[in-house]
DNA sequence: AGGTTCACG
DNA sequence: ACGTACGTGAACCTC
């Protein structure tokens, strides 16, 4: 019997394991023991701290479960019975009363999933047992011990070692390793072979050295080493006490004098096998109660899990899958039209039935569409963009309104899994089993419930007061970059050509000149070669590690600058590598050659902080930085009857609006006086005249304000700086003692995001910070830093996005023939003619400053130019 | 598929 | 004491 098989499971990586043969095992059945509080606490830990939506913590119970599912499909064992720990006194309080004494309560977030544990467990037919007086190993290891006499085989789960003390010919231990994903699978042997000394002398190994984590004493002075070699050569307490004539010295002396603590402590250490059972043998077999399992997955809101039990109340839905050109007349003829437009396909409801339309029928219904576009009517959609894309490319002059469903959702809860059989099941009661169908006709199953899930995101939207976010701002800019997209932006390819040959002779002759430094020929392009090569044979002593061994990015080579020759031809290579590769290669790779443009893909529903981003070609970071790189732009020029680029780009975005937000007094003093910001700032923290700041003082002033918006730490700023970490600090330290408005908001902002949940920018657009309350350290930084940033990062963004509606919109009334490009964070690039040129740059300038008034002016700067390269201010 | 590195704001 | 500045995407290597 055991678990159905799962759906999806070969895509999980699960440690492969043996079958029982192998272990030179033949038993008839098989029983899982399952140390529930052990992996309860090593899930809860382990895990980020899930909830579902009212606030219930899940992440143990999910982290749990998870990992028993695996197993169970694992294993096909024929029982399983799981083992709680009680409250209150135990044998072992009882005998020394310190026992666990030092560990923390348990967390309540993790208290309150106790029950919910045992209730899941039940329902998928796992026995639940607990026992006063007694802890979940004891109970765990007496079941073992009764299996093994009623000739069943165990297998233990849990996270704590000690329980590896009754591994045996018919039991053992699976051991969760880091996290809780990960496990090994512990035979006598394998025990041996970790600790070397056999599972029972586990006992006494722990009578020795103690367990801190137990409040275990053991012998003062013992530790693993000692105890271990003690161990292994007296086989155990008793015997180390015998033979303790042949011992010496002071830990001769420890063990005399702790001698009762020693016998203590194994008492301690053992696991009870003869506890009184609160279960009859056999336990009952794994029989599932789907109702109830259903219930809990639902309410816990474990969507992947009911999914992968196939618990999930959703019916097939047949797709009809049409290829005549002869459409059903009512197809396109109601006011309102459910549509996705896929590769080469469309999906589209007929009468609350998905359809899914291909060859002839897709030509049919592309003609079908594109005349319900024209007509007043509404569209429920997953993309807008997609739809305004085919509005363009038909040139249909839309009038119909659309209801992008992704769109909303990304404004709900950006950074989550925006696929639509997802946002389906997220979002409404509804959704489609998979069952055999390709990926195409189960996303066209979810055509009819768009509708239902429109309406629900909707209804999201208006409780979350970011309905004008979508209607105002993201919705019209989907059609923007719709435009965008498809016109695309001319590169001059000679010019490509001409920078790729340089590059490559450039590139022929570095490689060589390394391999003669280096003594060798190797991959200079392998991170793992160049490491063995610099750190290995030529002997520079390694700067930091990754996971998988040498670090060799540029700070390290920077740092290892002047150990060997090779090192400045190595960075040098790199650079001109990444150049070749990413820009010339790729950008060749993807230009049109009929129409001689590249055609990049601005996503609006990836980001966590509202901004955009740029794929197949990013063009978001085209080289600017360093000279040899900045050359690329050259090849970036107007296309067929436009003469000019234009760039206007927002002056200290980020900065401005963190002054609008904090009010701080200086901050917008600066920017109400049009100062220098960073010349300001070095003022302030070094308590100079504005024309006394020297060059080094404003480059530092300028690090602080760059890491400010960033939650910046004084390693950091050190870090960026090559300062010492306590000057980055009297940095910091000044510059909140000058500009404490910036300190407050900083405080608060992080205060409402632990109360909330969430932080919002100045539209409302919304990210979830689940960690701002994790207990580990390193988690709750990270999104205390995101707190202050995201606000101060998505507002940006926010008014970028808005001034781009504004810029096409003024454009489009203007009746201007120039046309917007590009769109890098806080930069817009366009192409112009000369005879437009001038009143575009005014228009574009007025737009993008008038669009929001911040408590601080918003400052554009306009610059112009026959290419990306060569441009040039200007001012009137 | 995941890790490392590096380009941008 | 913790590890150490936010947000992206692409190329390449390695497993």
């Amino acid at each position: 019997m055991g678990f159905p098989p799962l759906k999806g499971y070969s895509k999980i990586k699960v440690q492969a394991t043996a079958p029982l043969q192998e272990w030179g095992v033949e038993m008839t059945k098989k029983l899982m023991l399952i140390d529930a509080n052990s992996l309860l606490y090593r899930a809860f830990f382990a895990l980020p701290p899930l909830e579902n939506s009212k606030g219930q913590p899940t992440g143990a119970v999910y982290g749990l479960i998870n990992m028993l599912m695996k197993l169970l499909d694992q294993y096909q064992v024929d029982y399983a019975v799981a083992a709680f720990d009680l409250p209150g006194p135990t044998k072992r309080t009882e005998e020394y009363s310190l026992y666990k004494a030092n560990r923390p309560p348990t967390p309540f977030e993790l208290r309150s999933q106790m029950q919910i544990a045992r209730d899941v467990l039940r329902a998928m037919g796992i026995e639940c047992i607990e026992l006063e007086g007694y802890e979940a190993d004891d109970l765990v290891g007496t079941m073992a011990a009764k299996a093994a006499r009623e000739g069943c085989f165990s297998w233990i789960v849990s996270g704590d070692r000690d329980i590896l003390q009754v591994v045996g010919e018919s039991t053992q231990v699976i051991m969760t390793q880091k996290g809780i994903s990960e496990t090994t699978v512990f035979d006598a042997a394998k025990v041996v072979e970790k600790y070397s000394i056999t599972p029972s002398q586990i006992i006494d190994l722990k009578g020795l050295m103690g367990d801190s984590s137990d409040n275990i004493p053991g012998v003062p002075g013992v530790g693993e080493k000692t105890a271990t070699k003690l161990i292994t050569q007296y086989g155990s307490v008793a015997g180390v006490y015998e033979n303790i004539d042949q011992l010496k010295g002071k830990l001769r002396e420890n063990l005399e004098t702790y001698k009762e603590q020693a016998f203590l402590s194994r008492r301690l250490a053992e696991i009870d096998t003869q506890a009184p059972l609160p279960l009859a043998w056999p336990p009952a077999t794994l029989k599932r109660n789907d109702k109830e399992l259903y219930r809990l997955f639902k309410e816990l809101e474990f969507n992947t899990l009911l999914q992968r039990l196939s618990l999930a109340d959703y019916s097939p839905v047949e797709v009809d899958t049409v290829s005549s050109p002869q459409l059903d007349e009512g197809l396109f003829a109601g006011p309102e039209l459910a549509v996705m437009l896929l590769e080469g396909a469309m999906a589209v409801a007929y009468k609350d039935k998905p359809l899914l339309l291909v060859g002839e029928g897709y030509a049919a219904a592309c003609q079908g569409l594109e005349d319900f576009l024209a007509q007043q009517g509404t569209i429920y959609t997953d993309d807008a963009k997609k739809i305004y894309r085919f509005a363009l490319d038909r040139e249909t002059d839309m009038q119909a309104e659309v209801h992008s469903c992704q769109l909303a959702a990304y404004l709900l809860k950006p950074g989550s899994n925006m696929e639509i059989p997802h946002l389906v099941r997220a979002w409404t009661e509804l959704g489609v089993e998979k069952g055999e169908t390709s990926e195409q006709e189960h996303l066209a199953a979810h055509v009819s419930l768009l509708p239902q899930l429109w309406q629900n995101l909707k209804k999201n939207l208006l409780d979350n007061a970011a309905w004008e976010l979508y209607q105002d701002i993201e919705l019209p800019l989907s059609r923007v970059l719709a435009r965008m997209e498809r016109t695309g932006i001319a590169v001059d390819i000679r010019e490509l050509e001409s920078i790729g040959a340089e590059l490559e002779a450039k590139i022929d002759s570095l490689e060589e000149r390394i391999y003669a430094a280096a003594g060798t020929e190797f991959n200079i392009n392998s991170p793992k070669q160049l490491g063995e090569v610099l750190f290995d044979k030529l002997g520079i002593p390694p700067v930091r590690k990754t996971k998988t061994g040498y670090s060799t990015d540029a700070a390290v080579l920077e740092a290892i600058h002047d150990s060997h020759e090779v090192v400045p031809l190595v960075l040098e290579y790199r650079q001109l590598v990444k150049l070749q590769g990413t820009y010339i290669h790729g950008l060749q790779d993807l230009w049109d050659k009929e129409t001689g443009r590249v055609y990049t893909n601005f996503n609006q529903l990836v980001t966590a902080t509202g901004r955009l981003s740029s794929t197949e070609p990013n063009l978001q970071n085209i080289p600017v930085r360093m000279e040899e790189g900045r050359r690329i732009r050259r090849a970036f020029i107007p296309g067929g009857g436009y003469q000019w680029l234009l760039a206007a780009d927002y002056s200290q975005i980020e900065l401005r609006v963190l002054a609008h937000f904090s009010g701080d007094a200086t901050l917008t003093d600066a920017f109400h006086k049009g100062q220098d910001i960073h010349r300001r700032t070095a003022a302030e923290i070094f308590g100079l005249a504005l024309e006394d700041v020297t060059d080094s003082q404003r480059q530092a002033a300028k690090a602080v304000n760059f890491g400010l918006v960033y939650g910046q730490t004084d390693f950091g700023l050190a870090q960026s700086l090559g300062i010492a970490r306590k000057e980055a600090a009297s940095y910091i330290d000044a510059y909140f003692h000058r500009y404490p408005g910036v300190k407050e908001y900083m405080d608060q902002i992080v205060a409402q995001a632990r109360k909330d949940g969430y932080v919002t920018t100045l539209f409302n657009r919304r990210r979830y910070l689940p960690e701002i309350g994790s207990r580990n350290f390193q988690r709750r930084s990270f999104a205390e830093r995101t707190a202050i940033n995201t606000p101060i990062q998505g507002t940006a963004a926010d008014i970028i996005k808005l001034a781009m509606v504004e810029v096409e919109k003024r454009l489009d009334e203007a009746g201007l023939v120039s046309r917007m490009l590009l769109q890098v964070h806080d930069e817009l690039v366009l192409e112009t003619t000369s005879e437009e040129l001038k009143r575009v740059a005014k228009l574009v300038v007025a737009a993008m400053e008038d669009i929001v008034q911040l408590h601080v002016p918003l400052r554009v700067d306009v610059k112009t130019g026959p290419n990306w390269y060569n441009m040039e201010s200007m001012k009137d």
